[in-house]
DNA sequence: AACACGATTTCG
DNA sequence: GAAATCGTGTTT
């Protein structure tokens, strides 16, 4: 029985969808066809053009068009030339968010969680409301979570390094 | 066509 | 603290 989370849950706001998606269910299917199931523990918002930290503040581009595309799909970025992040588009067609999951309560780290679930650039635009391969379900619930700052921007300027827009899953009895 | 650099990880 | 390593965007 699967509950994947609905069009609308991804067509709201990036600052909405990013501490929503902490405790849900992420689900991969194995080239064997078995599947795994992860609990996102941490994610980070990037937001539209204005937002100096988010690629697609320089525009459109071959790379980043993804990003202007309807929430629901998946962007896919390598970076420093070995690590694939993995990104969840949200917002309305033509408005550039995306959402870095940067951890999973069973792999810390975006670089390694990629690597862990086989992840890489033929997952770009994946749509995850009817994808074979990967999708994400809902548990119903929201959980407890708390802000920071967001990691590797420096170049963004103070503004935009110091926006609260990564979100940690409150661990339960931490 | 050449160049600079990054939403990271790992090792010393 | 620094290297590894390559696609992307910018400059020539």
């Amino acid at each position: 029985m699967e509950h994947r989370l609905p069009l609308e849950f991804y067509l709201q706001d990036v600052l909405v969808v990013a501490p929503s998606l902490l405790g849900q269910k992420l689900v991969c299917r194995h080239s064997s066809g078995f599947l795994t199931t992860y609990t996102i523990s941490e994610t980070e918002a990037y937001r539209g053009t204005e937002d100096k930290a988010c690629h697609a503040s320089k525009g459109m581009t071959a790379r980043t068009k993804v990003m202007f595309a309807q929430g629901g799909v998946l962007y896919m970025y390598l970076i420093y030339g070995m690590y694939w992040m993995m990104n969840v588009v949200t917002g309305a067609r033509d408005v550039p968010q995306a959402v870095l999951i940067r951890g999973l309560r069973e792999v810390s780290g975006p670089g390694r969680l990629t690597k862990a679930l086989g992840l890489n650039g033929s997952f770009n635009g994946e749509d995850l409301l009817h994808s074979e391969r990967i999708w994400i379900e809902g548990t119903g619930r929201e959980a407890a979570f708390t802000t920071h700052p967001r990691i590797g921007i420096d170049y963004a300027g103070e503004v935009w390094k110091n926006k609260p827009w990564r979100y940690l899953l409150k661990q339960d009895g931490k």
